[in-house]
DNA sequence: ACTTCTACCTAACGGCCGTTAGAAATAAAT
DNA sequence: ATTTATTTCTAACGGCCGTTAGGTAGAAGT
Protein backbone atom coordinates (compact mmCIF):
# COMPACT_ATOMS: atom_id res chain seq x y z
CA UNK A 1 0.00 0.00 0.00
CA UNK A 2 1.88 2.78 -1.07
CA UNK A 3 -0.97 5.22 -0.85
CA UNK A 4 -2.20 6.78 2.49
CA UNK A 5 -5.43 6.99 3.25
CA UNK A 6 -5.90 10.62 1.74
CA UNK A 7 -3.49 11.99 -0.86
CA UNK A 8 -3.63 16.07 0.80
CA UNK A 9 -0.66 17.21 2.10
CA UNK A 10 0.28 16.64 6.57
CA UNK A 11 -2.53 13.79 7.95
CA UNK A 12 -5.36 16.25 7.25
CA UNK A 13 -7.55 17.69 9.73
CA UNK A 14 -7.96 13.95 11.26
CA UNK A 15 -7.86 15.85 14.61
CA UNK A 16 -10.00 18.97 13.92
CA UNK A 17 -12.70 16.62 12.37
CA UNK A 18 -13.19 15.16 15.99
CA UNK A 19 -12.88 17.81 17.79
CA UNK A 20 -15.60 19.47 15.63
CA UNK A 21 -17.77 16.20 15.87
CA UNK A 22 -17.49 16.67 19.98
CA UNK A 23 -18.06 20.56 19.45
CA UNK A 24 -21.33 19.74 18.09
CA UNK A 25 -22.10 16.78 20.40
CA UNK A 26 -21.97 18.96 23.33
CA UNK A 27 -23.60 22.36 21.80
CA UNK A 28 -26.47 20.19 20.89
CA UNK A 29 -26.25 19.13 24.31
CA UNK A 30 -26.23 22.56 25.61
CA UNK A 31 -29.00 23.88 23.19
CA UNK A 32 -31.60 21.29 24.09
CA UNK A 33 -31.34 21.68 27.88
CA UNK A 34 -30.89 25.51 28.37
CA UNK A 35 -31.61 27.13 25.01
CA UNK A 36 -29.62 29.10 22.15
CA UNK A 37 -29.30 32.44 24.22
CA UNK A 38 -28.60 30.99 27.55
CA UNK A 39 -25.76 28.49 25.73
CA UNK A 40 -22.31 30.17 26.77
CA UNK A 41 -19.36 29.69 24.61
CA UNK A 42 -17.32 29.47 27.53
CA UNK A 43 -19.20 26.72 29.13
CA UNK A 44 -19.27 25.25 25.86
CA UNK A 45 -15.63 25.32 25.30
CA UNK A 46 -15.04 24.10 29.30
CA UNK A 47 -16.52 21.10 28.36
CA UNK A 48 -14.89 20.02 25.28
CA UNK A 49 -11.57 20.75 27.40
CA UNK A 50 -11.03 24.38 25.18
CA UNK A 51 -10.78 28.06 25.53
CA UNK A 52 -13.86 30.15 24.30
CA UNK A 53 -11.31 31.83 21.24
CA UNK A 54 -10.29 28.58 20.31
CA UNK A 55 -13.87 26.93 18.70
CA UNK A 56 -13.29 30.08 16.30
CA UNK A 57 -10.80 28.00 14.66
CA UNK A 58 -13.33 25.58 14.22
CA UNK A 59 -17.15 27.87 13.63
CA UNK A 60 -16.94 31.42 12.71
CA UNK A 61 -19.47 32.45 15.31
CA UNK A 62 -21.97 31.26 17.59
CA UNK A 63 -24.75 31.41 14.83
CA UNK A 64 -22.97 29.27 12.32
CA UNK A 65 -22.30 26.60 15.09
CA UNK A 66 -25.96 26.70 15.95
CA UNK A 67 -27.02 26.80 12.38
CA UNK A 68 -24.88 23.44 12.13
CA UNK A 69 -26.30 21.59 14.97
CA UNK A 70 -30.06 22.10 14.05
CA UNK A 71 -28.98 21.53 10.22
CA UNK A 72 -27.76 17.97 11.88
CA UNK A 73 -30.89 17.47 13.82
CA UNK A 74 -33.21 17.44 10.56
CA UNK A 75 -30.60 15.12 8.98
CA UNK A 76 -30.27 12.54 11.69
CA UNK A 77 -34.39 12.16 11.51
CA UNK A 78 -34.65 12.38 7.95
CA UNK A 79 -31.77 10.03 7.16
CA UNK A 80 -33.83 7.88 9.62
CA UNK A 81 -37.31 7.92 8.27
CA UNK A 82 -36.02 7.75 4.74
CA UNK A 83 -34.17 4.35 5.12
CA UNK A 84 -36.71 2.66 6.66
CA UNK A 85 -39.25 3.67 4.48
CA UNK A 86 -36.68 2.59 1.51
CA UNK A 87 -36.02 -0.79 3.50
CA UNK A 88 -40.27 -1.21 3.28
CA UNK A 89 -41.52 -0.44 0.45
CA UNK A 90 -43.93 -3.02 0.39
CA UNK A 91 -45.98 -1.98 3.16
CA UNK A 92 -49.34 -0.18 2.28
CA UNK A 93 -49.51 3.50 3.02
CA UNK A 94 -51.07 3.48 6.22
CA UNK A 95 -48.49 1.06 7.96
CA UNK A 96 -45.42 3.34 6.08
CA UNK A 97 -46.85 6.31 7.64
CA UNK A 98 -46.76 4.59 11.17
CA UNK A 99 -43.25 3.57 10.39
CA UNK A 100 -41.89 6.92 9.91
CA UNK A 101 -44.21 8.11 12.78
CA UNK A 102 -42.10 5.18 15.16
CA UNK A 103 -38.33 6.18 13.22
CA UNK A 104 -39.27 9.61 13.88
CA UNK A 105 -40.17 9.33 17.66
CA UNK A 106 -37.08 6.90 17.98
CA UNK A 107 -34.41 9.28 17.03
CA UNK A 108 -35.72 11.94 18.06
CA UNK A 109 -36.30 10.53 22.04
CA UNK A 110 -33.17 8.22 22.05
CA UNK A 111 -30.95 8.89 19.64
CA UNK A 112 -30.51 12.71 18.93
CA UNK A 113 -29.52 15.99 21.34
CA UNK A 114 -29.57 17.73 17.55
CA UNK A 115 -32.61 16.85 16.73
CA UNK A 116 -34.20 18.07 19.87
CA UNK A 117 -32.10 20.82 19.92
CA UNK A 118 -33.57 21.91 16.07
CA UNK A 119 -37.28 21.33 17.69
CA UNK A 120 -36.25 23.29 20.86
CA UNK A 121 -34.04 26.30 19.59
CA UNK A 122 -36.19 27.27 16.10
CA UNK A 123 -38.24 29.80 17.34
CA UNK A 124 -35.60 31.91 19.27
CA UNK A 125 -32.59 31.71 17.27
CA UNK A 126 -31.78 34.05 15.74
CA UNK A 127 -33.65 35.10 11.92
CA UNK A 128 -30.25 34.78 10.05
CA UNK A 129 -30.49 31.02 11.35
CA UNK A 130 -33.93 30.16 10.66
CA UNK A 131 -33.37 31.45 7.38
CA UNK A 132 -30.83 28.83 6.45
CA UNK A 133 -32.32 26.05 7.74
CA UNK A 134 -35.85 26.72 5.62
CA UNK A 135 -34.55 24.52 2.68
CA UNK A 136 -33.91 21.25 4.94
CA UNK A 137 -37.02 21.99 6.79
CA UNK A 138 -39.02 22.49 3.68
CA UNK A 139 -37.23 19.38 2.21
CA UNK A 140 -38.05 17.07 5.29
CA UNK A 141 -41.46 18.27 5.32
CA UNK A 142 -42.10 17.15 1.66
CA UNK A 143 -41.39 13.52 3.50
CA UNK A 144 -44.40 13.48 5.10
CA UNK A 145 -46.67 15.29 2.75
CA UNK A 146 -45.67 12.58 0.42
CA UNK A 147 -46.66 9.68 3.01
CA UNK A 148 -49.51 11.37 4.08
CA UNK A 149 -50.85 12.42 0.88
CA UNK A 150 -50.58 8.40 -0.54
CA UNK A 151 -52.10 7.56 2.90
CA UNK A 152 -55.08 9.76 2.47
CA UNK A 153 -55.52 9.12 -1.17
CA UNK A 154 -55.70 11.09 -4.10
CA UNK A 155 -58.86 12.67 -3.32
CA UNK A 156 -56.83 14.64 -0.28
CA UNK A 157 -56.58 18.64 -0.89
CA UNK A 158 -53.55 20.09 0.29
CA UNK A 159 -55.03 21.45 3.29
CA UNK A 160 -55.74 18.42 4.57
CA UNK A 161 -52.77 17.07 4.03
CA UNK A 162 -50.93 19.60 5.68
CA UNK A 163 -53.52 19.67 8.62
CA UNK A 164 -52.83 15.97 9.62
CA UNK A 165 -49.18 16.48 9.38
CA UNK A 166 -49.21 19.30 11.51
CA UNK A 167 -51.12 17.59 13.82
CA UNK A 168 -48.83 14.31 13.68
CA UNK A 169 -45.61 16.50 13.70
CA UNK A 170 -47.46 18.10 16.70
CA UNK A 171 -48.33 15.22 18.93
CA UNK A 172 -45.16 13.71 18.32
CA UNK A 173 -42.41 16.50 18.61
CA UNK A 174 -44.79 17.60 21.28
CA UNK A 175 -43.01 14.73 23.10
CA UNK A 176 -40.51 16.46 24.11
CA UNK A 177 -41.80 18.55 26.82
CA UNK A 178 -42.90 15.34 28.85
CA UNK A 179 -41.50 11.75 27.50
CA UNK A 180 -39.60 10.22 30.63
CA UNK A 181 -37.35 7.15 29.13
CA UNK A 182 -38.51 5.46 32.28
CA UNK A 183 -41.73 5.50 32.38
CA UNK A 184 -43.04 6.00 28.96
CA UNK A 185 -42.63 3.88 25.86
CA UNK A 186 -41.70 5.17 22.10
CA UNK A 187 -43.69 1.77 20.53
CA UNK A 188 -46.43 2.61 23.24
CA UNK A 189 -47.31 5.81 22.45
CA UNK A 190 -46.87 5.51 18.35
CA UNK A 191 -49.49 2.62 18.61
CA UNK A 192 -51.89 5.31 20.59
CA UNK A 193 -51.24 7.60 17.70
CA UNK A 194 -51.78 4.97 15.05
CA UNK A 195 -55.00 3.94 16.45
CA UNK A 196 -56.41 7.81 15.95
CA UNK A 197 -55.60 6.70 11.99
CA UNK A 198 -58.19 4.68 10.16
CA UNK A 199 -57.49 2.13 8.02
CA UNK A 200 -58.17 3.36 4.47
CA UNK A 201 -58.61 1.14 0.82
CA UNK B 1 -72.29 57.85 48.69
CA UNK B 2 -70.41 58.52 51.63
CA UNK B 3 -68.23 55.82 50.86
CA UNK B 4 -64.99 55.20 48.60
CA UNK B 5 -64.39 52.58 46.02
CA UNK B 6 -61.60 51.14 48.49
CA UNK B 7 -61.63 51.49 52.02
CA UNK B 8 -58.31 52.03 52.01
CA UNK B 9 -55.77 54.79 52.53
CA UNK B 10 -55.19 57.41 49.55
CA UNK B 11 -56.83 56.34 46.62
CA UNK B 12 -54.40 52.52 46.82
CA UNK B 13 -52.63 51.58 43.85
CA UNK B 14 -54.63 52.29 41.12
CA UNK B 15 -51.74 53.70 38.72
CA UNK B 16 -49.10 50.90 40.25
CA UNK B 17 -52.39 47.63 39.08
CA UNK B 18 -52.33 49.92 35.64
CA UNK B 19 -48.53 49.74 35.01
CA UNK B 20 -48.64 46.24 36.62
CA UNK B 21 -50.55 45.05 33.88
CA UNK B 22 -48.99 46.88 31.24
CA UNK B 23 -45.69 45.64 31.50
CA UNK B 24 -47.06 42.18 32.51
CA UNK B 25 -48.84 42.32 28.63
CA UNK B 26 -45.35 44.08 27.05
CA UNK B 27 -43.39 41.14 28.63
CA UNK B 28 -45.50 38.08 27.96
CA UNK B 29 -45.22 39.46 24.16
CA UNK B 30 -41.40 39.87 24.41
CA UNK B 31 -41.80 36.45 25.77
CA UNK B 32 -43.61 35.05 22.77
CA UNK B 33 -40.93 36.72 20.48
CA UNK B 34 -37.55 36.35 21.88
CA UNK B 35 -38.15 34.45 24.65
CA UNK B 36 -36.78 34.26 28.10
CA UNK B 37 -33.18 34.66 28.55
CA UNK B 38 -33.08 37.31 25.42
CA UNK B 39 -35.51 39.70 26.50
CA UNK B 40 -33.93 42.31 28.52
CA UNK B 41 -35.91 44.50 31.62
CA UNK B 42 -34.01 47.62 29.73
CA UNK B 43 -35.99 47.23 26.59
CA UNK B 44 -39.17 46.22 28.18
CA UNK B 45 -38.93 48.99 30.29
CA UNK B 46 -38.59 51.17 27.61
CA UNK B 47 -41.67 50.10 25.57
CA UNK B 48 -43.80 50.67 28.64
CA UNK B 49 -41.91 54.19 29.22
CA UNK B 50 -39.92 53.60 32.13
CA UNK B 51 -36.65 52.81 32.86
CA UNK B 52 -34.97 49.33 34.25
CA UNK B 53 -34.99 50.00 37.66
CA UNK B 54 -38.10 51.16 37.95
CA UNK B 55 -39.45 47.43 36.67
CA UNK B 56 -38.78 46.43 40.40
CA UNK B 57 -41.28 48.69 41.96
CA UNK B 58 -43.57 46.39 40.24
CA UNK B 59 -41.74 42.74 40.66
CA UNK B 60 -38.66 41.65 42.71
CA UNK B 61 -37.13 40.32 39.68
CA UNK B 62 -37.27 38.97 36.16
CA UNK B 63 -37.54 35.46 37.80
CA UNK B 64 -40.82 36.54 39.44
CA UNK B 65 -42.17 38.74 36.07
CA UNK B 66 -41.69 36.15 34.15
CA UNK B 67 -43.48 33.49 36.51
CA UNK B 68 -46.37 35.70 36.64
CA UNK B 69 -46.75 36.07 33.19
CA UNK B 70 -46.52 32.36 32.78
CA UNK B 71 -48.85 31.66 35.48
CA UNK B 72 -51.43 34.32 33.77
CA UNK B 73 -50.86 32.06 30.57
CA UNK B 74 -52.51 28.88 32.28
CA UNK B 75 -55.46 31.09 33.61
CA UNK B 76 -56.57 32.69 30.61
CA UNK B 77 -56.88 29.41 28.91
CA UNK B 78 -58.35 26.92 31.87
CA UNK B 79 -61.01 29.85 32.73
CA UNK B 80 -61.94 30.06 28.72
CA UNK B 81 -61.87 26.20 28.96
CA UNK B 82 -63.59 26.12 32.02
CA UNK B 83 -66.71 28.60 30.84
CA UNK B 84 -67.46 27.24 27.94
CA UNK B 85 -67.51 23.57 29.22
CA UNK B 86 -69.70 24.89 32.46
CA UNK B 87 -72.19 26.80 29.82
CA UNK B 88 -72.58 23.46 27.66
CA UNK B 89 -73.00 20.82 30.28
CA UNK B 90 -75.65 19.40 28.06
CA UNK B 91 -73.17 18.02 25.10
CA UNK B 92 -71.79 15.02 24.53
CA UNK B 93 -68.47 13.90 25.86
CA UNK B 94 -66.67 14.11 22.37
CA UNK B 95 -68.78 17.07 21.56
CA UNK B 96 -66.76 18.58 25.09
CA UNK B 97 -64.32 17.56 23.85
CA UNK B 98 -63.75 19.22 20.81
CA UNK B 99 -65.39 22.35 22.48
CA UNK B 100 -62.56 22.22 25.07
CA UNK B 101 -59.93 21.91 22.03
CA UNK B 102 -61.81 24.67 20.08
CA UNK B 103 -61.04 26.89 23.11
CA UNK B 104 -58.13 25.91 23.78
CA UNK B 105 -56.91 26.71 20.61
CA UNK B 106 -58.70 29.95 20.24
CA UNK B 107 -57.53 31.39 23.16
CA UNK B 108 -53.99 30.14 22.33
CA UNK B 109 -53.83 31.94 19.10
CA UNK B 110 -55.92 34.67 18.88
CA UNK B 111 -56.68 36.02 22.20
CA UNK B 112 -52.93 35.91 24.51
CA UNK B 113 -49.36 36.28 24.26
CA UNK B 114 -49.77 35.32 28.01
CA UNK B 115 -50.24 31.68 27.00
CA UNK B 116 -48.29 31.45 23.84
CA UNK B 117 -45.65 32.63 26.41
CA UNK B 118 -45.94 29.90 28.81
CA UNK B 119 -45.67 27.46 25.83
CA UNK B 120 -42.45 28.62 23.96
CA UNK B 121 -40.62 29.41 27.10
CA UNK B 122 -41.33 26.60 29.79
CA UNK B 123 -38.79 24.24 28.41
CA UNK B 124 -35.81 27.20 29.01
CA UNK B 125 -36.89 29.30 32.42
CA UNK B 126 -34.94 28.93 35.02
CA UNK B 127 -36.00 25.75 37.40
CA UNK B 128 -37.40 27.68 40.26
CA UNK B 129 -40.39 29.43 37.65
CA UNK B 130 -41.13 26.09 36.77
CA UNK B 131 -41.01 24.87 40.56
CA UNK B 132 -43.57 27.43 41.06
CA UNK B 133 -45.71 26.71 37.90
CA UNK B 134 -46.40 22.92 38.63
CA UNK B 135 -49.35 23.61 40.90
CA UNK B 136 -51.11 25.16 38.10
CA UNK B 137 -49.94 23.05 35.00
CA UNK B 138 -51.30 20.41 36.79
CA UNK B 139 -54.42 21.69 38.00
CA UNK B 140 -54.83 22.65 33.90
CA UNK B 141 -53.99 19.18 32.90
CA UNK B 142 -56.55 17.14 35.26
CA UNK B 143 -59.24 19.82 33.10
CA UNK B 144 -58.03 17.41 30.30
CA UNK B 145 -57.73 14.19 32.07
CA UNK B 146 -61.36 14.77 33.09
CA UNK B 147 -63.08 15.12 29.67
CA UNK B 148 -60.88 12.80 28.01
CA UNK B 149 -61.43 10.19 30.55
CA UNK B 150 -65.28 10.45 30.15
CA UNK B 151 -64.97 10.36 26.55
CA UNK B 152 -62.52 7.47 26.53
CA UNK B 153 -65.57 5.67 28.61
CA UNK B 154 -65.13 3.63 32.41
CA UNK B 155 -63.00 1.10 30.62
CA UNK B 156 -60.05 3.92 29.69
CA UNK B 157 -56.94 3.31 31.71
CA UNK B 158 -54.94 5.93 33.00
CA UNK B 159 -52.01 5.99 30.47
CA UNK B 160 -54.67 5.78 27.48
CA UNK B 161 -56.01 8.99 28.79
CA UNK B 162 -52.22 10.19 29.22
CA UNK B 163 -51.34 9.45 25.50
CA UNK B 164 -55.07 11.28 24.24
CA UNK B 165 -54.07 14.16 26.22
CA UNK B 166 -50.60 14.10 25.24
CA UNK B 167 -51.28 13.86 21.63
CA UNK B 168 -53.80 16.55 21.42
CA UNK B 169 -52.30 19.39 23.34
CA UNK B 170 -49.20 18.61 21.00
CA UNK B 171 -51.48 18.91 18.40
CA UNK B 172 -52.87 22.38 19.64
CA UNK B 173 -49.80 23.90 21.10
CA UNK B 174 -47.67 23.00 17.94
CA UNK B 175 -49.70 25.31 16.47
CA UNK B 176 -47.66 28.07 17.48
CA UNK B 177 -44.96 27.40 15.02
CA UNK B 178 -47.17 27.39 12.39
CA UNK B 179 -50.35 28.85 12.50
CA UNK B 180 -51.07 32.22 10.39
CA UNK B 181 -54.21 33.93 10.82
CA UNK B 182 -54.08 35.16 7.42
CA UNK B 183 -53.99 31.94 5.89
CA UNK B 184 -55.26 29.03 8.65
CA UNK B 185 -58.23 29.09 10.08
CA UNK B 186 -58.67 27.66 14.00
CA UNK B 187 -62.39 26.20 13.40
CA UNK B 188 -60.89 24.36 10.27
CA UNK B 189 -57.69 22.57 12.25
CA UNK B 190 -59.78 22.10 15.03
CA UNK B 191 -62.67 20.24 12.69
CA UNK B 192 -59.32 17.83 11.06
CA UNK B 193 -58.09 17.07 14.77
CA UNK B 194 -61.97 16.18 15.47
CA UNK B 195 -62.37 13.64 12.30
CA UNK B 196 -59.55 11.48 13.89
CA UNK B 197 -61.41 11.14 16.73
CA UNK B 198 -64.00 8.23 16.68
CA UNK B 199 -67.33 8.80 18.18
CA UNK B 200 -68.11 6.72 21.21
CA UNK B 201 -71.80 5.37 22.98
C1' DA C 1 17.78 21.15 10.84
C1' DC C 2 14.60 24.08 9.22
C1' DT C 3 10.19 25.44 7.72
C1' DT C 4 5.26 25.05 7.55
C1' DC C 5 0.93 24.07 9.09
C1' DT C 6 -2.35 22.73 12.77
C1' DA C 7 -4.78 23.42 16.80
C1' DC C 8 -5.07 25.76 20.61
C1' DC C 9 -4.19 29.65 24.20
C1' DT C 10 -3.82 34.44 26.23
C1' DA C 11 -5.62 38.63 26.87
C1' DA C 12 -8.31 41.85 25.90
C1' DC C 13 -12.20 44.76 23.45
C1' DG C 14 -16.79 46.83 23.76
C1' DG C 15 -21.19 45.82 25.14
C1' DC C 16 -25.20 44.36 27.51
C1' DC C 17 -27.07 42.10 31.55
C1' DG C 18 -29.97 41.91 36.24
C1' DT C 19 -29.98 44.31 40.25
C1' DT C 20 -29.57 47.92 43.96
C1' DA C 21 -29.27 52.29 46.76
C1' DG C 22 -30.74 56.50 47.08
C1' DA C 23 -32.47 60.77 45.15
C1' DA C 24 -36.25 63.09 42.85
C1' DA C 25 -40.73 63.87 41.37
C1' DT C 26 -45.62 63.45 41.66
C1' DA C 27 -49.80 62.99 44.04
C1' DA C 28 -52.69 62.51 48.24
C1' DA C 29 -53.81 63.33 53.06
C1' DT C 30 -53.89 66.35 56.83
C1' DA D 1 -48.76 74.50 53.52
C1' DT D 2 -46.76 70.63 55.26
C1' DT D 3 -46.28 66.02 55.61
C1' DT D 4 -46.62 61.47 53.82
C1' DA D 5 -47.02 57.88 50.42
C1' DT D 6 -46.47 56.47 45.71
C1' DT D 7 -44.04 55.99 41.61
C1' DT D 8 -40.13 56.73 38.72
C1' DC D 9 -35.28 58.06 37.75
C1' DT D 10 -30.14 58.26 38.12
C1' DA D 11 -26.10 56.07 38.40
C1' DA D 12 -23.62 52.68 39.29
C1' DC D 13 -22.08 47.68 40.78
C1' DG D 14 -20.08 43.23 39.37
C1' DG D 15 -20.46 39.94 35.97
C1' DC D 16 -20.79 37.47 31.78
C1' DC D 17 -21.16 37.75 26.80
C1' DG D 18 -19.40 36.96 21.62
C1' DT D 19 -15.54 38.04 19.24
C1' DT D 20 -10.71 39.13 17.73
C1' DA D 21 -5.58 39.71 17.28
C1' DG D 22 -1.59 37.79 17.97
C1' DG D 23 1.23 34.38 20.12
C1' DT D 24 2.81 29.40 20.85
C1' DA D 25 3.59 24.32 21.30
C1' DG D 26 4.07 20.54 18.59
C1' DA D 27 3.48 17.59 14.77
C1' DA D 28 4.29 17.06 9.64
C1' DG D 29 6.75 17.86 5.70
C1' DT D 30 11.04 18.82 3.32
Amino acid sequence: MSEETRPSRHRTKAKAAEARREILGVAARMMRETGYADMSLRDLAAEVGMKAGSLYYHFPSKEALATEVMRLGVEVVEDAVRGELEQNGQLTARERLVLAMRTHLKTLLSESDFSSAHIRCYPFVPETVREELKAVRRAYNSVWNDIIGVYLGTAATPVQIRHLRYTLLGAMNWSLEWFNSDRDDVDAYVTSIADLLPERD
